[in-house]
DNA sequence: CTGAAAGCGCTTACAG
DNA sequence: CTGAAAGCGCTTACAG
């Protein structure tokens, strides 16, 4: 039957050892320039397909890097996916990518099938819970991984965490409502004891104890939902508030529909800033400010930090945060 | 240094032979119960973790699934990906998945990656265009591959094809508008020459014409910007059209906006039904009424299909369409 | 039910 | 620059 051709075909058809053949695969100078025409032609002419499963048997590096996503449903984090995944590709790393819904169980279990399958090294935006068993798997294998968004695992010495800085944000968002002026601010979504709602919280917090302001802090699911419930919930129980810092976008743009709802004018009557701005900030009515956190630039250098790790040994800073800016646009006006 | 076990340091410590080992591995029933308890106590003992690599050299099966989208940005097909992920993995697959953001020739490359590391089948939501390369290459692998919601090669016989029933989405939201009272509907959204456009758009042309109205198409990209500006060019160059049937729901998302924008009471005034039913729709106001394409079940049943196929050798029909229904909400009332 | 042997398709020293 | 040989960690017949 037609077995797929292997090193051995392609060394016959060319006229040369198999050795030679896989130098020509790595591209390694030894071989010269002709020679290596040579090859390439009959791998073409034989239709030959590189076998990564023999080469990782043999060497290490599979060329595969595991991605591993809380929630991938949520457009920020597809944002952040898709881009370490484009960016690895251009690299020549494949990714094989796995959503967790959060749940820290299934999360043990994708790690332990992705390090079955020789993934040379991992990105996770964890689930937040019992890690250990995934991170212990992890260090087991000996492999870099990379924490992202969330500080999941306090040993940041062996599993580096970067992530958009939650604490500047927090505070550009709260300095740009007062400005506006904004008299009573409310946060509004995030759970609490979450690395990400602490960190945003705490810059918000402080920023706030400046201008003197009391805190108000609606605790929440960081979805829609729970922002068109808080705009009814605003409306009723705190009508002073005229200012919102939402947890994130989607808590925003909720909040956003919520306010249509109800009869509330985002701009004038209530001012709202988002968090994270992605794309559909620009897109809704009104437009909806932010706390941009380029997020697919930080997917693409998150890419090239593991690649550095893993190629060239570069171990990544402990704890790196990432800039932010605000977007002021139609929501606080 | 610390090598990782193999099913040979295995075999000492449970004092068998690795070929015991190796049953045991893949739950043969050759193995008594008492040695296959024995062999999993030494592989937690020893910390092994089984090699794929090995195993897909020798066998063929990687235990790997390619899935490849066209656009992992759309909140739809990030469903699609995300339940067809996560059905693999309940089944002891790995999916290695990437986003070609509607290039072709990304496509063929990152197709050939997914070669190259040794997918056992394939899941295509193609881009459009130039897709010989990308197809020339699945043929010569000889691996099943399923073409999803997009009918990008012709050859269905060789890569079945299979879609939530557009012709039938057309039909009904064009049914509901003329329930609801609609005089002049249009069609706004969508590329013409695509599959999916041809297929919602005949369903919707049928109806109309059997109601015997004219049709009145606006053709755009399937993106919110899309539908906002749509929602102005309707007011000032259609003010007569009463009904619209979008392409798809961000689009319809945009045209919500874009009414809000201009003033324009979307319900009363115009009443405009989506396509696909994404989660957002339940979520913004006023509520949007769209067509449910149960993107997260058929994703399910189209991981389901491509095992049956690839464990099992059944061939899926050259073309499936899945059932669609109508969610009416606020935006029709 | 278990063991010994060959082989999957590469890479890696080691000679030449 | 090129070739012959060993070996990566499994699975697969084949005996027993």
């Amino acid at each position: 039957m037609e077995r797929r051709p292997t090193i051995v075909d392609v060394a016959r058809a060319a006229g040369v050892s198999k050795s030679t053949v896989s130098l020509v695969l790595q591209n390694s100078p030894l071989v010269r320039a002709e020679t290596r025409a040579d090859v390439r032609r009959a791998m073409a002419e034989i239709g030959y397909v590189y076998n990564r499963a023999a080469a990782t048997l043999r060497s290490a590096n599979a060329g595969l890097i595991g991605l591993v996503i809380n929630d991938l449903r949520n457009p920020f984090f597809t944002e952040f996916a898709t881009s370490v995944q484009m960016a690895l590709s251009a690299r020549g790393y494949a990714t094989v990518m796995a959503n967790t819904d959060e749940d820290p169980a299934l999360q043990a279990q994708v790690v332990g099938a992705m390090i079955e399958h020789g993934v040379s090294a991992l990105i996770l935006s964890s689930a937040y819970g019992e890690v250990a068993p995934t991170f212990d798997q992890i260090a087991r294998a000996g492999i870099p991984a990379l924490q992202v968004l969330r500080r999941a695992h306090p040993d940041t010495d062996r599993f580096p965490f970067a992530a958009p800085d939650g604490p500047r944000g927090g505070r550009l968002a709260t300095e740009h409502l007062l400005e506006r002026g904004a008299k009573r601010i409310a946060f509004v979504g995030g759970l609490p004891g979450r690395s990400v709602t602490e960190a945003r919280l705490a810059g918000h917090l402080e920023a706030l104890a400046e201008a003197g302001l009391p805190p108000l802090v609606l605790e929440g699911r960081p979805v829609r939902a729970f922002g068109r419930e808080a705009a009814a919930r605003l409306a009723a129980d705190h009508p002073e508030v005229d200012g919102v810092l939402c947890f994130n976008d989607l808590v925003a743009l909720g909040l956003l529909s919520g306010c249509a709802e109800i009869g509330r004018r985002v701009g004038p009557d209530l001012k709202v800033v988002g968090f994270d701005d992605i794309e559909e900030c620009a897109q809704v009515y009104p437009t909806l400010t932010s706390i941009r956190s380029h997020i697919a630039g930080f997917g693409q250098q998150m890419a090239g930090t593991v690649l550095a790790w893993l190629e060239e040994g570069v171990r990544p800073a402990p704890v790196t945060s990432s800039a932010v800016e605000l977007i002021a646009r139609a929501s606080t006006l």
